[in-house]
DNA sequence: AAAGATTGACAACTCAATCTTG
DNA sequence: CAAGATTGAGTTGTCAATCTTT
């Protein structure tokens, strides 16, 4: 039995810091979202991929895999959704057992209004401060965790 | 009127990693938590800051600056967390207004047992796969939004 | 009125269960 | 039974309103 292994002091400012940043920027793209268009950054992750798809359209599956989401809150999202206007759901005729998800007019237009202004957020608030070498760490440091993830051990 | 300035190729790739990681590391840890100890992390989170504050207590607005929450969301928070017994509220006597969270010695017993689980589980996921110079550019990234944060102008 | 704090209504997420078709 | 998808119950978070004391 060996006394637990703390992290260093460096690793608990980065931590610690991380963690407050990320809440926080979170919670403010978020607000500054809904203020401004009235969408939700899960609104907002939705459409954008939809916007993207042929015909605006993907399967619930296709959403799944792209946004790592529980299938349940995928469906319960794309609900919410459907009731205000942003997108619909249609039949799959080739899989009986499946269904598309459509995007609106209004789900167009809420998306091609909402993506500037949420990229100028980002930029200004996130990459304005950042140079090229503290950037590429970024996405280095995302890259190395997922991966981690990917082979995670349960809790031995 | 210009044209929306979008990310460059590099800061698209940072922030869509940074995202999706941050989303699964967020549930990976939560999941482990859960299972093993049957805390959130955001039970984690005031039961950290409530052992580590003298007595156990703290008042709520202390609590909030730390965790930096929204007023309502802490005071949901520390009601759920009195019906499950790990902290209790008292009546601050000086202040006829505010109030004390006490942690309760199921509160302390629960921080105890999970915190080595935890940082452990961070440890694993995150550090154990950072370079020194990974880590400390994670911590300027952190700081340098948190600061971009402070000075936010609201949309122009 | 402002500070400290709580409440209620509603929105969003998780887990487990369910339904339908392949 | 497995895959695709939805539903319902319970938990957590947000916003606006409220209450009490300074």
């Amino acid at each position: 039995m060996t006394s637990p292994r703390w992290l260093a002091a460096e690793e608990q400012r980065a931590w610690r810091a991380y963690l407050r940043m990320h809440s926080q920027l979170d919670a403010e793209l978020n607000r500054r979202l809904q203020a401004a268009c009235g969408l939700s950054l899960s609104d907002y992750e939705v459409l954008v991929l939809l916007s993207e798809a042929d015909g605006g359209r993907l399967r619930p599956y296709e959403l799944q895999r792209e946004t790592q989401w529980e299938q349940s809150r995928l469906a319960h999202q794309l609900s919410r959704m459907q009731k205000r206007g942003l997108v619909v759901r249609e039949k799959c005729t080739e899989d009986g057992r499946g269904s598309f998800v459509v995007l609106t007019p209004a789900g167009r237009a809420a998306i091609e209004t909402a993506a500037p202004r949420h990229v100028d957020d980002v930029r200004r608030l996130v990459f304005d401060g950042l140079d090229r070498e503290t950037t590429s760490r970024l996405e280095l440091f995302a890259t190395t965790v997922l991966a981690r993830l990917e082979t995670a051990p349960g809790n031995p």
